[in-house]
DNA sequence: CTAAGGTGCAACCGTCTGGTTGCACTAGTA
DNA sequence: TACTAGTGCAACCAGACGGTTGCACCTTAG
């Protein structure tokens, strides 16, 4: 993979644990990883190696603040892939249609 | 992983090689898998792994054609990851304007 | 100052992954 | 029939991945 910022997005995404930890930063602002990792059936280290992914595909941005480290959302990237996907999307097109309908649906 | 839907699409796609072959099935209609390894730097098998990979995440569909195996997208999976971007990116919002915006662009 | 909460780093482990090679099988073709 | 192109299957390998444990390092509360 090495340099490639969409292949790091998609791979970050591909992990449950990983898209739960996006889910709640999305809810709450930040979250420190003990926190999450109260709300996962796994270690707070494995919490931390997954925010390191986050913030490698650049989903994901830490603040030091005291003791404890903040984490929350940077959806720039996010934004890339999704990119990625209507563009390809656009070629073969007939399931798009209902996918911009879905969009539209959200932003009367 | 295992029964995750929406994490095997994204793991699909986090594949670089595996994003050309789905690339190259958006623009040509179908491809087989001596085609497709002529265009990229890796074995045939390789790429019959990858299109396994898609396979199993829904995205490719392989219909037996005389001697060959031609393969072709199949993308209704694709619509729902793009569907879980959009609903965890609704939420902190700012960012996501930007992305509605380009998508009205592609359907004035 | 001391104790406790919160981090970060490093080693380790089993498993999955992308890639290869080698071989056997099927389907058209000369 | 004999040849060739296109597949599929299996074994194998090195490296990445998700997860753990253990420990040392700050920072705040008593």
């Amino acid at each position: 993979m090495s340099e490639d910022p969409t292949g790091r997005v998609f791979d970050a995404l591909a992990d449950a644990n990983r898209r739960y930890v996006v889910q709640v930063l999305a809810e709450r602002d930040t979250a420190t990883a003990t926190e999450l990792a109260a709300e996962l059936p796994v270690t707070r280290q494995a919490v931390a190696k997954h925010l390191a992914a986050l913030n490698e595909a650049g989903l994901v941005a830490s603040r030091r603040e005291g003791r404890e480290t903040r984490y929350a959302l940077t959806p720039g990237p996010l934004a890339e892939a999704m990119d990625w996907m209507t563009s390809v999307g656009a070629e073969w097109d007939s399931r798009l249609d209902a996918l911009r309908r879905h969009l539209r649906k959200r932003r009367p």
